[in-house]
DNA sequence: AGCATTATGCGC
DNA sequence: CGCATAATGCTT
């Protein structure tokens, strides 16, 4: 039952040129079967090549002559009828965040790659080990070296992985053939499907609810069944229960027959989380890990498609999953910076949940212990429903927090990085055998190299960083990948001492091992968690107390309960103050929430020592105190005095091309359509009458990556629309300009500067 | 993005 | 003038 004898289709290819819907004929043995959202074989150009598109509309009305239209030449692989709804979340992910049309369909629809199944092979002997010693002798006499290698092996173990064969062994897999037809080994393929996380507990029911959770889940749960639908804020301090309330809904939204999505940002999607959903629900929970593949994701989608799952768990992309009867979306620690996306729909989670939800009739419920400005401003207002969960369930009152001036220990000749009164304290914690966390509030890694005696540094020719330290004497670009070796000598001025600046926690450890002989000290850094399980490997290691005192920048504060923990330290609070843009008190605000909450989550009382140079800033007392609200009234009125989110919008224009010169021309162009269509508009915004604030143009705080120069226009407007309409015209008039290299992206509301 | 068509350049 | 490459433009 087709609605229509034509589609419109987007073709795959990556280009404005081309980014629109081209009409197509349906042919009369697809009629049938062809369903909006499909991905379509069609001949394009006038070579009629083949190429990938995708349905986004059938119609009957033809935009074209119909004797133009080609016919579409098949469906590929049998692809998942997407329904509708997801192309219009597409097309409204392209408008709203600004990217092409194509690189918005490839975020939203379940990955449509080819299902390439992951093999793994193992070789495993057949013959008993005396019968491989006799050949393994055998082969010796003949000379024949890589049979007799992968014989001696097999007699110490049964089975070896294939790669290991080939790769270090260096056999081919000629000889392993061979091997195979006499009978003396076998290659198991083992088809092995990466179920995600395969649990095996006991399931377990749900904890009573305090008055306040079961307050909030029959609230939610009776507007629900009320058809009304809204978007909740729960703030919750840590510990007062979020996740059981989370639990609670989800099975509530179960026993109605319905799905939920459940957010959570990638660094929290640990073990322990998941155990909690897998208890609580089984084989009905699904996760979405960035560590799937294409296949297991298309998979994972199928599954939720047909209904043999309920829940999935993921970061931001598990979105997407194609529910048939979504109820609703849970966004937990809904303010973390990971929900918004670096890459081209730079759509951010929380928004597109809400227009997911309303598009699907359900309901949304964000979470978190410190809400993002946007979203508790958002409740203020009445836009969000806001419930407040402040009594901490796990016992245990919140841990005092104290402040410490780093100007006065410096005035009173104390120049380490440790207060006289956290020597103090973790010397007492290591006579009570309680563990310690340090918490060095700064972005950013390795240390950069510079010469002491001429202050030359180190920086990579390509971009505008400066290259940052490695192991075996390498210098390693961040940005690009860059690598050189460390000079002996200072190329400006030939100095031998030029060496690298130790990164804050290798310090830090360096310190307190000399202030604390024989104290055992467990850290944590981009250098130290390289491989992919090493983080958790850490935690863990701390958690059983392998450890007097764990070191660690942001990652460190987030999640896990380490209950011999009483004592935790943040190091110098401010160093997050000074990212000069205007989340960095927000963000600031947040890191010290968090690591506060770290203190006294077991029985024991714990204690909080903030060391800084601002005591004034109120961020730090803010968070001192635990005051979201008082941190909230006092950092609004800095959004609003300069017009930043939430009490405006912003938009991010970045310029980026690999001519300096052609550059700087384009971005001045570009500020110019910018400020023409700002100044365009009646209703006062600011001086001027205008209804947006345009900035710049101005070089990117990193200018040049890659050898591509970067520039940067931001345009303010407390009418969202205005930036729309904004982005609209530079994209049309810059499809005017024929720009080859040079390319323009949009931002809005960005969360990192440029 | 490709591919075709048209403009441009310089050998003679 | 002819063939070379470079710029332009269209794809349904």
């Amino acid at each position: 039952m087709t609605k229509g004898r034509y589609a419109n289709i987007i073709v795959d290819i990556s280009h404005e040129k081309v980014d629109k819907p081209f009409q197509y004929k349906i042919p009369e043995k697809l009629k049938e079967k062809l369903e909006e959202g499909m991905c379509v074989q069609i001949p394009f150009g006038m070579g009629n090549r083949l190429r990938r598109g995708y349905v986004v509309e059938i119609t009957d009305q033809a935009q074209f002559p119909d004797e133009k239209q080609k016919l579409i030449a098949g469906i590929v692989n049998d692809s998942m009828p997407v329904e509708a709804d997801l192309v219009r979340l597409a097309s409204w992910m392209k408008e709203t965040y600004g990217s092409t049309m194509i690189a918005a369909l490839k975020t939203v629809l379940p990955v449509k790659q080819t299902i390439k199944h992951k093999e793994k092979r193992t070789i495993v002997r057949r013959f008993t080990v005396e019968e491989t010693r006799s050949l393994l002798g055998e082969c010796i006499r003949k000379h024949q070296t890589a049979k007799a290698r992968v014989l001696e092996e097999l007699c110490r173990e049964e089975m070896l992985p294939y790669e290991l064969v080939t790769g270090k062994l260096n056999v081919s897999p000629a000889t392993l053939k061979g091997l195979q037809e006499k009978g003396v080994i076998a290659v198991e393929t083992e088809s092995y499907y990466r179920n995600p996380v395969k649990v095996e507990t006991a399931r377990e029911s749900g904890k009573t609810l305090s008055a306040e959770q079961a307050e909030i889940c029959s609230r939610v749960l009776s507007d629900f069944d009320q058809k009304e639908r809204k978007t909740y804020l729960i703030h919750g301090i840590t510990g007062s229960g979020k996740t059981e309330v989370y639990l609670s809904l989800i099975e509530g939204m179960i026993q109605r027959g319905k799905q939920c999505i459940m957010l959570i940002p990638e660094i929290a999607l640990t073990y322990q989380t998941l155990l909690r959903f897998y208890k609580r629900f089984g084989d009905r929970v699904s996760v979405m890990n960035s560590t799937l593949s294409a296949g297991e994701k298309y998979d994972q989608c199928e599954r939720a498609k047909k209904g043999d799952i309920d829940v999935i768990i993921g970061p931001r992309s598990a979105l997407f999953v194609p529910f048939p009867n979504l109820g609703m979306i849970v966004i937990d620690e809904e303010h973390e910076p990971s929900y918004k996306s670096e890459t081209m729909p730079r759509y951010h989670a929380r928004e597109t949940a809400e227009y997911l939800a309303a598009q699907k009739h359900a309901s949304l419920v964000l979470g978190s212990a410190t809400p993002s400005l946007e979203a508790y401003h958002r409740a203020k207002e009445g836009g969000y429903e806001l419930f407040t969960l402040n009594r901490r369930l796990t016992g245990g009152a919140l841990a005092p927090v104290s402040i410490i001036d780093l100007r006065e220990e410096l005035r009173s000749g104390n120049r380490s990085i440790f207060s006289r009164k956290l020597q103090e304290l973790i010397e007492d914690r290591r006579q009570k055998k309680e563990q310690i966390m340090l918490f060095l509030n700064r972005r950013g890694y390795a240390g950069f190299v510079s010469c002491r005696s001429c202050g030359f540094v180190m920086k990579c020719p390509h971009c505008d960083v400066s290259l940052s330290q490695h192991m075996g004497g390498k210098m390693v670009c961040h940005y690009c990948g860059y690598e050189t070796v460390q000079p002996q000598n200072c190329p400006s001025c030939s100095s031998p001492y030029i060496l690298g600046f130790k990164a804050g926690t290798q310090q830090i450890e360096q310190q307190l091992l000399k202030r604390f002989p024989g104290i055992s000290v467990l850290r944590m850094d981009a250098d130290t968690t390289r491989t992919k399980d090493s983080y958790e490997k850490i935690l863990t290691a701390f958690a059983q107390g392998e450890a007097d005192v764990l070191v660690g920048t942001q990652m460190i504060v987030k999640g896990h309960d380490f209950p011999n923990v009483t004592l935790v330290g943040v190091l110098a609070a401010d160093l997050s103050l000074n990212d000069s843009d205007y989340r960095a008190g927000e963000r600031t605000f947040q890191l010290l929430t968090q690591a506060a909450g770290r203190a006294g989550r077991g029985a024991k009382p714990g204690e909080v020592l903030i060391q800084t140079y601002r005591p004034e800033h109120y961020s730090i007392i803010r968070a001192a105190a635990q005051d979201y609200e008082a941190f909230y009234e006092e950092e609004v009125l800095y959004r609003e005095l300069g017009a930043y989110p939430p009490a405006a919008h912003m938009l991010a224009v970045l310029i980026t091309t690999p001519d300096e010169e052609r550059g700087e021309a384009l971005a001045g162009k570009v500020a110019a359509i910018a400020r023409a269509e700002a100044e365009d508009g009646t209703e006062a915004f600011g001086e001027g009458n205008k209804k947006a604030a345009v900035i710049g143009p101005a070089k990117a705080s990193i200018g040049k990556i890659n050898d591509i120069y970067r520039f940067v226009i931001y345009c303010k407007s407390p009418d969202y629309g205005k930036l729309t309409a904004i982005k609209d015209k530079i994209e049309c008039r810059s499809t005017m300009m024929e720009l080859k290299d040079e390319n323009i992206q949009f931002d809005f509301d960005p969360i990192d500067r440029y």
